[in-house]
DNA sequence: TATGAATGAGATTTCATTCAT
DNA sequence: CATGAATGAAATCTCATTCAT
């Protein structure tokens, strides 16, 4: 009864709460349609499955995760090594990032932490893949450029690593965004500052 | 094929497989017991209960990290802050975790990577806190002695988080233990440095 | 795109390529009329239920076929039991009978083959029992006339069996109308043949 | 409770009732379970799944036909062309069958009648093509050895359809045994003299 | 003329767990 | 020492059907 657009927002909603307090794989769609005042067929009216239904939740979101990092990542390969953008660049990165990540704080929970089981699964993973396909080429442009220097693959591939989960970390441990912006920068100074030591370091 | 011990064995054996393959929360107890030859009723005559099971394969793992994390950290809070012991300590530390963590390489990665479902699904978060337990009390006598300098609290957590996860991130993808002793140095470097030049930073 | 007779025919054609794919039982309607452009209510408005829909497939030929077959079958008792009608009634008979078969071949496809869980699933039954019950009393005349000769129930049952399944296995094996006409003649032939030694065989 | 056997013989006892009722299709594994007096868990103890239950039922009659029919077609292509086989060996193969089919009267009407929607849903068809597939390089040779005679596939098929087609109708038709063995008999003279006519027919 | 929302009943399947033997 | 039988609860999903609009 009542308003369709309603009733998939209900879902919705009783979704985002199911899913985050029992992941995706143990969450009981009988539940989240019942929370909803819908029986589960209405769940597949709404959306193709299971997996459909969380996609409505995190779907939107993801890409415009994806969409910012593509749009930064696209500088080049020596100032990413050595860090030379200005530090408004970094800046402006993880405020972007972190402004799409509490817009929808909940949505992001789940996809980041609660995913276990979907489609979605692997979205961290992917996160840093990204990231590594992006530095790896650029680590090797910079070797032929600084033949006494040392990046290996695997630092290369940590650091990735380190950086999607300093967001991630993020997000599960602050709530709220303004304090997040504040607390997500000495993380940004700290691995600025491994990186370049790590980087300018004489050969060992 | 009716020694106790044999059959137990076997049990684990092929649980670590299970469990390995498809994680805790999907692995089929069925499917355990039919690979080891017996049937479901038998690994409640070994174990309490699914749970049960998987302790009995990362338990004494555990406690062996355990021990060792709590061997190690017992030093001077000062000396912690700035990194004074000297690099032998943490390369004797990391060498332990990794000799441990590669003893029973299985039993770790179902441990620390597939256990979602089971008791252990927190384990990181603990590992995670036990650091931070340790490190809290000596930030805030370090912020006493030192009042210029800023430790925040959660730099320190996030501190801890990126300490363990460099050694999950390191079993993860790296399954042999010798290139594992040779991949964390230079990660360690780059955490200690980033750390000294945080901690020493002119407030700002 | 809102002329009704369209959107009914649209309908019509869709459900037939289902039915035929998947049978009635396993058919969906939401299928259907998705395929239709329209929703699972237009087919309620437009027809009764499913079984409705089937029959708006099926009705008007299978009341052709029907026509048919009381049409022919009203010829003399002795005259049916040793075949002495012209062949060119028999073949006159087929002729009808393929050609109304072929005129909507899915359409008959679906009425003799794929209509399991509908109204019409015994619609070969009932067809084989149409001649059935024509030929029973014709036999028990004819025993009356030739008293030497044995014409029993079951064989008279089986004969009415192979002479419908005989047009039921030509549609399932030949799509074509042509071929179907000259393929259906050395079988009338052989069944002609058969029934007439059986019939005037000696008493055994 | 009571016995296992027991157990398993009534879960099969009561499918066996229900699939003749329903089909398989339709057949419900609640049902079934509930009116042995068990939960649907334990058809799953005892069969892999619906398919695998049905299959307890008839696979074993299934093979014993097989089997017969086998032992059987491993005659002369000419003597079957021309049924020169003495009639006994007719009578010996249709008494075979026969007494293989109504040894367990209700799984052989479950596979060959109420099999739709399981894996021995095109049952009749494969053994129609076992005998086509046995037919048909006899009718090659034939062909060669008396070039004037006709033999067309299709009919050749046809006549292997009749045949498989004569039995099963006859077990839908006659549940009693013995009374089955005298109803056949006719029907196999049809069809061999129906056959020798189209047979030994001068070209046309 | 049709839609779109929703129901409600049912389907098969999977699982950890129990317990008499 | 271990089996084998069985439970019971829950899971996702599919469907024909209804009806207000």
């Amino acid at each position: 009864m009542s308003n369709p657009n309603e009733s998939r927002a209900r879902l919705i909603a009783c979704a985002k709460k199911e899913f985050k307090e029992k992941g995706f794989a143990k969450a009981s769609l009988r539940k989240i349609s019942a929370d909803a005042g819908l029986t589960t067929g209405a769940v597949y009216f709404f959306f193709q499955d299971k997996n459909g239904l969380l996609s409505a939740i995190v779907e939107e979101p993801l890409e415009c995760i994806l969409a910012i990092l593509r749009t930064h990542l696209t500088v080049e390969p020596e100032a990413v090594m050595q860090y030379e953008q200005q530090d408004g660049d970094h800046d402006a990165l993880a405020a972007a990032l972190i402004g799409e990540m509490y817009r929808d704080y909940d949505a992001m929970m789940i996809l980041l932490h609660h995913a276990q089981g979907s489609a979605y699964e692997n979205i961290v993973d992917r996160l840093i893949s990204l990231l590594d396909d992006y530095y790896q080429p650029m680590a090797a442009q910079y070797a032929v450029r600084f033949p006494g220097r040392h990046v290996n693959q695997y630092m290369l591939h940590w650091f990735s690593h380190m950086q999607i989960n300093a967001f991630v970390h993020l997000l599960e441990h602050e709530p709220d965004k303004d304090q997040a912006l504040k607390k997500i920068k000495p993380v940004l100074d700290f691995m600025v500052k491994g990186w370049m030591a790590y980087i300018l370091e004489d050969d060992l």
